[in-house]
Parts: C-alpha cells; structure tokens; sequence
DNA sequence: GAGCCAATTTAAAACGTTGTAAATTTGCGG
DNA sequence: CCGCAAATTTACAACGTTTTAAATTGGCTC
C-alpha cells in the first residue's frame, strides 16, 4: 500500500489539465495503482478495499474524471442511450416537450443519455428503428402512435431490442407499453355532452391506421349508445389534419342541417380549430355549443377557459416510460411492464 | 490479387451475420486483404488502387458494413455528431421542430448525427454546454435565445468549441450566426398597424435580457417616431409569459382609458392570447383592432386568417445553421459564417 | 518459518478503428 | 535478370475501457 516508492510525479496530473482529459490511466499514476484497479474502484467492485475504493473515489472527483463513453461502448457493447422517436404529428404543441420532460426526469442519475432521433432524416419511421438496431444506436428505444400490427414493434420484437411504446398493439407477443386510457377520455367526454344537454355529439377521431382509433371510437359510441343520443362522426376529417381543414368542416357542417353542438376534441389544435370554425358563424362556446377537450398542456385551458377540459398527463407518461425501458433493459420480463394511465380531471401539478 | 490462396471460409460471413456485426475483419477475411487496406479503401485513400477500392465497396455493400461509430469515437477523437440545445421556452408550438427539421436536412448525406439536448436535465444552459465540452459529446452545438453576453457563448469561445448561435451577440471576438432581423420585422408590423389607421399601437417585447429585446423594441420605436404615432409598451409583460396573463392584460387593458389597437405580436401564443382577450370583450378583429403577428408556423393562419402575419422561417435558418456549422467544424474562418433572415411576406414553400 | 487460503492487486488481451512506419509488389531502365 | 523508385499493401501500435486469469500480499495454523 506504500504508494512513495513510485514518485507520482506531478507530469500525469499536468498532463491531464492540459489536454483536458483525465483517463484511468491518470488516476493510476497519481495513486500509484494499476488501471485494473482504478477501473474496479470506481465501479464498486466487490474485491476492492474499502481503503483504496475511497482514495480512488477522492482522486477522480478531484480531478474531475469522467469515463470516456465511446471507450465504454466500444467494450462493452452499450452505449447507455435511451433514444426517442420523434413522430412528426405529436411535436406540435410540445408533445415531444412534456414526453421528454418525464423521460428526462426518469434517467436523471443514471448513466443513461437521452437522445432524440428526429423523423425527417427521409424515410418512414421503421428505416430509423432499422437503423437504430443495426447500429447499436442506442439500447433501447421509445416511441408512440402505434399501430396494431406497428411495424416497428414486430421489428423490435424480432430483434429482442428493448423498448416501451407509448400506445398498445395487437400483437400476440406482450411488450412494454404506457397507454392513455382513451376509452375512458371519449366515454367521459361524450357524457358530460349530453349531460350538459347537448343535442348531438361528434367527435374527431384519430387516423384509422392508428390503435387508439378504436379505443376512443369504442368510448364514445358507449356513451352515445348508453344515452340513446344522436351522433355524427366525421368521415373526411381526423386528429391529424391541418387546423383549417377541421376549422372549415365545423364552420361548413354548422351551416347545415342538423348540425352538431358538442364537440369532443381529443387534441389542442382540434379545439382551437373548431371554436374558431363556430365563432365565424357567430356560435359561442358555453351558448350555442361546447367543447370537451383532452389537454396535454397549458396553453388551450389559459387561451380558453371556457372549454371544458380532460387532462392527459404526458409528462408522467414519460416519465413511466422510461422507468419501464431502464428495467427492460436491465432484462425484466415483460409482465408488469405495462401501464394504462387513467384521465384526469385537474391540470397535474408538476 | 489471386483471392484463391486462401480459401475465404464462410466462416466469416457467418459470423458475421450471427453476431449481426460486420466489421472491417470480416471484409478483410472475406476479400483476404488486411484491415489496413480495407479501412483504407473505404476511406477512399489516394494509394489504394482502384481494382481493390472497388471490390471492397462491393463487399462492404453486400454485407451491410457499418463503420462503428464507437470505435471511430476513440480513436479519432470525433464524434460525428451535431448537437442542439433545446431550451423549455422554444419547444411549444414547433419551434423545435422546424429548426430541427432545417438541421436534419443540412446534415443529411454526412456522416453527421443530431442530437438533442434537452435543457430539462438540471440546472442552466451553461451546465450542459460545459458537459457537453468537457465530455467532448459532440463535435458541434446549436442553440438559441442569446443575450448580449451569452455565457455559453462565452465559454464555447474560450474552449475554441465550434457553434452557430441563433440570435447575435455582443462578444468583440465574432463567432458564426444565424440571426432573423427583428428590427426589420417589428418596423414592418408596426408600420403596417399605422398604415391601416390605428390610434394607438403596442407590441409585446421579448425577455429583456435577450438580445434580440433590443432589436425588436428599435424596429418598433423607429416606425413609431417616424409617423409621430402614439404607442405604448406593457412592462409587466414578456413573450414567455404564460397566456392567460396576456390574455388577461389585454383583457383589462382594453377596458381602461385610450386602450391600443394595433398589437404587433411577435410569437403565435401572444397573438392567440391577444384575440381572446379582446373578444372577451366584444371587440372584434380587423374591426376594432388589428393584430400583426410573426409566424413561424402554419398553425396560425390556419386558425385565424383574419391575423397578418410576416413569417419568419426557422426550417431555413436551420438548413442554413447547420451548414455552417458543418463549415465551421471542418475549420473555415468565422467571416462569412452569419446570416441574417430577412422577414418574408408570404409562407415559405418547402 | 513453511504452508495454505482468502483478500487484494495486477498484467495482458480485447472491443473496432485509424495513423505511422515498414514491408512487399510492381514497373521499368539498364 | 538486377536494381531502384513508385505504387500498393501490410504489421503494429495506439485510443480508454472492461474482462479474464494470474500474481502478489497478508493472516493464520501448525
């Protein structure tokens, strides 16, 4: 343990203030111990004395040692990055922001990065989760908007590649989801409609291909059907489609006969659209009709307050997403992988 | 240049598809060239000839070869990856996305990955910046929102860090920019106000500490002086308030002795929360007063058609950051390395 | 103090790539 | 067919880390 007979000169310690960069190899030879055993020291293993463990531990923070992640990752095959799938449609309007807020919060403290691998780069999405696995990119992945039969869920399942959806699929094979239970949103949303006294009820449902489709279409036909109320749903129209197209519908449809007067909007930007379509026929909100909305941030409640909203609270679906990404990864099975977030009534408060 | 001598096993190959990892020793068994020649073929050194370059593409091409990024990282010291600092502030309403979507094109085709650093993480912006240096997690960074004396700038100099900023600052040393003109911007709407005859004008200024505060607030007061207008500015306010507090300002504002009605809004939220606060009023666009606003995407106009905008585009000035980016990293001067956006009348077509 | 086990430390190899320097082949004049 | 330069290919050593297997130390018993 005498640690003199080795001068430890002052060179590696200046050395690494110069070029910025402390290795292993610096502590080694400030401590006079073998890299092995820096190596070991930091990472707490079992074999090491407590003596030189804390010594190790002083020396590193003092100068500032961070391990080098592509040395890691090139040994040992992880790359300790978590990387997000960033659907064009759900970043407007901070989907991506609050989604990412709680996977952040999530992977504080742990040695996991969080990257966002932006869909533009060309092609569809299941190119980047390709990508992705062949590149060893990342060791695990989370995305939304899912499909029943997604595509890049059965590539990811193939690939026994760790990820956590947010949305369910219809695979028989089980896998890590967080999903809103839109079921429950288009249900409550619908009947508090027709218990306001609403005459007719529609609703603007999500793209078909997507699972959520039938969950909210299946929500809002119980309430319907338990009321005996009238309905409409539109054909041409959905969750996706540019504000002027869904303000123009609602302005067009409102001119007609029969016209509905409660709107069920699961998204922000479907709202804002519709009271804007009304409000061009000199309708008002909380008059001639309502709105029930989901809402996943502050800004339609604050600009509106008069729409009547139920809360979808995407931060602490992130943050359960990567709390169940971080355990696949660690090799949990699947079982208990899998949450499905009630609506709320209340803005969550963070 | 016999590739018979020895007998190219399938071992090779097979491996490599079990393990799903080609590397440079498998094209090197495969072709029975060393690794040396087949890094450098692939490379496109001038000293490898033109018979062997080709046979290695070829091989490359079949087995699906990818450099490995990790490896590439130590050795090099390059990371190949352009990272982009995401603040809270800019995320709502797809700020991020369309910068991002400007990045991912102008990396497109180079070796380069984009990242996003969330801001989320902990503490201030300049804690990731450092990180980020010290951690050497990328080549380059982008970021946004400077002030006249931006820390982050100010360390990314010191550290001779490549970055494009968006937004200027007030550093003697210059450093490569892209800038949308502000002033040019806040003098256009606010003249376009005057023009159309309205008494009174007002704009909503960013956050003081933010350079372009000044920029907007000079275009602004330039167009006023000029037409002897009268104009008033809210102090209480900021764009990054939240909305209901616009709202509400201009809801009470509206209301007391010689109220505005020519809002220049530089910011989607800030005009939305403006219209909704006057027609709590009764007062109605274009009618009683009149709003410009600076777009930047087509959520807006989509939604109200009846707001002017000037657009302001951010998917350029993201294209055009990355390049220079991408210049500036491969160690071109800084002359020539700022752009400053001139505001456009109509959308930009993509 | 020899012998032995456990506790602790170490040397050496490897991950996949690139840079350096040296080795091999080729072409060509004599 | 030798010699010699140019053209082409090669071996070897890194980059910083972890893993495997081996070496060293200390403490004990006899």
């Amino acid at each position: 343990m005498s640690r003199i007979e080795k001068p430890a000169d002052s060179d590696p310690a200046r050395n690494a203030l110069r070029t910025g960069k402390p290795t292993l190899k610096t502590i080694a030879e400030i401590t006079g111990l073998a890299i092995t055993t820096v190596s070991r020291a930091l990472g707490n293993a079992p074999q090491i004395s407590e003596t030189t463990r804390r010594r190790v531990h002083e020396v590193a923070a003092e100068i500032g040692y961070l391990p080098d992640r592509a040395a890691q990752r090139l040994k040992t095959g992880r790359t300790n990055v978590v990387s997000v799938l960033l659907d064009p449609h759900e970043e407007i309007l901070g989907f991506g922001t609050s989604i990412m807020h709680g996977l952040a919060r999530a992977l504080q403290g742990t040695a996991y990065h969080l990257i966002v691998t932006p869909n533009f780069l060309d092609g569809s999405n299941v190119d980047a989760v390709n990508y992705i696995i062949r590149n060893g990119m990342a060791d695990g992945l989370i995305f939304s908007r899912t499909e029943p039969f997604d595509p890049r869920v059965r590539l990811l399942l193939e690939n026994g590649f760790p990820f956590v959806t947010h949305g369910r699929t219809e695979f028989s094979i089980p896998h890590a989801f967080v999903d809103y239970d839109n079921f429950a949103f288009a249900y409550a949303a619908t009947r508090r409609l027709i218990v306001k006294g609403r005459r007719k009820v529609t609703i603007i449902l999500p793209p078909r291909r997507l699972t959520f489709y039938q969950h909210m279409l299946h929500g809002f036909m119980t309430a319907v059907r338990e009321a005996g109320a009238a309905y409409e749903i539109p054909e041409a129209l959905d969750l996706d489609s540019p504000a002027d197209m869904i303000r123009d519908y609602v302005r067009r449809r409102s001119a007609e006969p029969d016209p509905p007067d409660g709107f069920a909007c699961p998204g922000e930007v479907s709202a804002l659209a519709t009271i804007t379509g009304m409000s061009d026929r000199g309708l008002s909100l909380g008059g001639e009709y309502d709105i029930v909305a989901k809402q996943t941030s502050r800004l339609l409640s604050q600009i509106q307050p008069k729409v009547e909203t139920i809360y979808e609270d995407l931060t602490a679906a992130g943050e359960a997403m990567g709390r169940l990404l971080l355990k696949r990864i660690g090799g949990e099975p699947i079982e208990d992988l899998t949450i499905l977030q009630s609506p709320q009534l209340s803005f969550p408060t963070p």
